[in-house]
DNA sequence: ATCATGGTGTTATAATATAACGTTTGTTAT
DNA sequence: ATAACAAACGTTATATTATAACACCATGAT
């Protein structure tokens, strides 16, 4: 529930290029790449970032500071992701696997902690580059 | 194997802040509080930071761009690291737990990807603070 | 109409990280 | 011991990533 689900001007320009593009992207690759249309500042992107992370269309991939758009259904909002990275050629893929999903997310640490939230990055080769 | 066990002097004083810490530490906030040791710039720092990441000695929070001591003997040489969070005391734990480490480690991609290490960030809230 | 909310545009600046260069130190091989 | 090599060092400069702050505008609710 929630998502107002309309997209304003600049978050639908920051979401239609970050699906398009084959790989993550990055913050100021980003902004060079719009502004033809008009967007000039860091701070346009990155408020577009922020509010398309919440709706969970794009997840963050810490480990690059780039962005890629959600290919997937069971990552609720951003409360449950998992991304493959080639070190060879940065290929990024989400890790859709519903078994993972739910071990993950009944995870709990024995210290007491209960999760809302986690992010996992798997590193290795890809197909391609094995 | 492989690695030196004998640190340097630049590497020793940056482990040493790191593993006297309470929590992750900052590289600038590293810096400035080994200015008084005679280290000047963020190279330094970064360099020191890179080796003991390398020796397995510290890991980085991906998610906060910071530092802790690994308090772990299970992530080998930091190929396999799982960590809790605390969205509001930013208390940063270290998992260690086997049966993860384990699921995790052999989990493979059906895309046909082979992983060679993996980073898991948990988010919740710690137990003082839910 | 006034208020709150959320989006915009802009300027400036903070925070994080690396490049490049030459020097020094420690280890290994002859 | 000394030459050769690798690793660490110190330094200056710069690149990259991200946020602060402020004024403006549109929308919808009271
Ligand atoms: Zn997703
Ligand atoms: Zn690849
Ligand atoms: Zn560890
Ligand atoms: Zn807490």
């Amino acid at each position: 529930m929630a998502q107002a689900q309309t997209l304003s001007r600049n978050q639908q320009i920051v979401l239609d290029i970050i699906e398009k593009a084959k790989g993550p992207l990055k913050a100021y690759s980003i902004l060079y790449n719009v502004q033809k249309k008009g967007i000039n500042a860091p701070q346009q992107i990155y408020r577009a970032l922020d509010k398309l992370i919440e709706m969970g269309k794009i997840h963050k991939i810490e480990s690059k500071n780039a962005f890629v758009a959600c290919r997937s259904s069971d990552c609720e909002i951003s409360k449950a992701t998992a991304f493959s990275i080639c070190e060879s050629c940065e290929k990024v893929d989400e890790v859709s696997d519903a078994k993972l999903s739910k071990y993950l997310s009944s995870f709990n640490h024995k210290k007491g902690m209960k999760f809302k939230r986690f992010n996992l990055e798997f590193f290795g080769l890809c197909k391609k580059c094995k």
